[in-house]
DNA sequence: TGCAGTCGTTTACGCCGTAAACGGCAGGGC
DNA sequence: GCCCTGCCGTTTACGGCGTAAACGACTGCA
């Protein structure tokens, strides 16, 4: 049975929770092995999912990884799916950590275009970081059902709305931008976190003898035969990097062409 | 949730093989229970996530919609996870099905900008036919691992190398066009299937009294509440357009930009 | 001392994917 | 006619899943 896991205690409190509790952890842990509560089950869920992928995640597994029954868990989650929820909102929150040096901090921008990057960069950072949970950032419905492209943190759309107001957007410019982004975003990051997924998933079945792998018939397909070595390269951070810039080349002509104009700016 | 009518027997067992519809069933679905075979489950389990979604198929159910027991799928399927595998292959090869008059095609195409566009208006045909089916097709891993972004159908891949070769691209240059191609097709279909998700799930569940909705409190974020209804607005197909165009400017900008120089081709 | 709360465990239920054994029907050689 | 051999759907069974409910053990306060 795995030991307790050693659980970097990065606080972030939640206003909701009137602390009811708040025991003596002085006299502390003498032998327990929980001692659990909400934002440890989830950090033990990020891990699990890091280490052995969402379809392996159980209730009961994950229990088991933290010491203890998968029934103790429903005391602090409701279900499984919200502890899905849960997970994505947590990972989604590191957005906001300190980065000592890095360029990540999304406050404390300067100019619009300077903010889409450094959220850019960041959302990056964290679907490289958790490749194995990244898809469900994605595919879980958004909080507010009406927010078209789901991002799942209102506070997230909500800064990224407001810092196009002050770069002078208007509501429906500012609206197709932030679709014209997430959708860029989305498909980028998406389809590099599926790329690694694909690469560690090879690594998992190296069955069978070496050579005899059956390898497709690559003579009915001349082109990709020829290719395949330019196929197999990453070049994903500078593509991500090229698209990025031809993104805001974009908002930035479509913003100056309606200040010249003043017309009519709904469109991209 | 939706319970599935069992329809067992509940006491004679059927004496013929080829089993007498009972004139008044239960409302069921126009099934016949005769002669499965591979293409026909795979084909229930298209219509079944369809109509239940995803997460609501099981082979027990699926096995019940065709009128027969779970076991009988796996005369024709492996297992679940080839099932699945097998409903991606099917709906992707509906890209290549007769349309009578539209423009879907994509043999026969004049010139890769020409084909670039049917094959983007064909994935947004699937992706809109069937959005619960979607996120199957880009999370998947593909059929060779080493093709990075993954569309699956390795005959997919060779066609759209084939012809942007034809269109004068350099080897480097339509692997590169191959990639961005794919990740905004990606970004924008997925983003689109989502929210239809979402749409649906919403009316899934009208329960309550219809004021007392948990409204979570919008004072926090003013710009969201101005822009709620902009950002409830469907401008998917428009902006789809948008965006299609222009990836195929910047397509185009980097062939003829590689032509006149005669230099390296690999950036996009 | 007792009492009430908190928290993890035990037990149980129904559903899941699927391995293995089973049985009824078809057709073909005798 | 017979039996043999495949085919094909069913039955049975097993271990694992999410989770409802009952159950202790422990803790702090009256």
């Amino acid at each position: 049975m795995p030991t307790i896991s050693e659980q970097t205690s990065d606080d972030v409190r939640d206003p909701d929770l009137v602390a009811v509790q708040e025991g003596p952890e002085a006299a502390g842990e003498l032998t327990r092995p929980a001692g659990l509560d909400r934002e440890k089950i989830l950090q033990a869920a990020i891990d699990f999912i890091d280490e052995q992928g969402l379809a392996a995640l159980t209730m009961r597994r994950l229990g088991s990884s933290l010491g203890v029954e998968a029934m103790a868990l429903y005391r602090y989650v409701p279900g499984r799916e919200d502890l899905l929820d849960g997970v994505v909102d947590r990972v989604v929150e590191t957005l906001w950590d300190d980065r000592d040096g890095d360029d990540i901090h999304i406050v404390d921008h300067s100019g619009w275009q300077d903010y889409l990057v450094r959220l850019a960069h960041g959302m990056r950072r964290i679907a490289l970081a958790h490749p194995a949970v990244f898809p469900l950032v994605v595919s879980r419905p958004p909080a507010a059902p009406w927010v078209r492209p789901p991002l799942r943190s209102l506070r997230l759309v909500e800064s990224f709305l407001g810092t196009l107001r002050e770069g002078g957007f208007s509501d429906q410019a500012a609206v197709a931008a932030y679709r014209a982004y997430s959708s860029f975003l989305l498909g980028h990051l998406l389809l590099e976190v599926t790329q690694i997924g694909a690469q560690v998933s090879l690594l998992d079945q190296p069955e069978g003898d070496e050579q005899a792998q059956q390898e497709t018939d690559m003579s009915e397909y001349p082109n990709l035969a020829r290719t395949e070595s330019l196929l197999g390269q990453d070049r994903s951070a500078a593509e991500f990097e090229e698209s990025l810039e031809n993104l805001l080349d974009r908002l930035e002509r479509v913003l100056h062409e309606a200040r010249n104009s003043g017309g009519d700016v709904g469109d991209l």
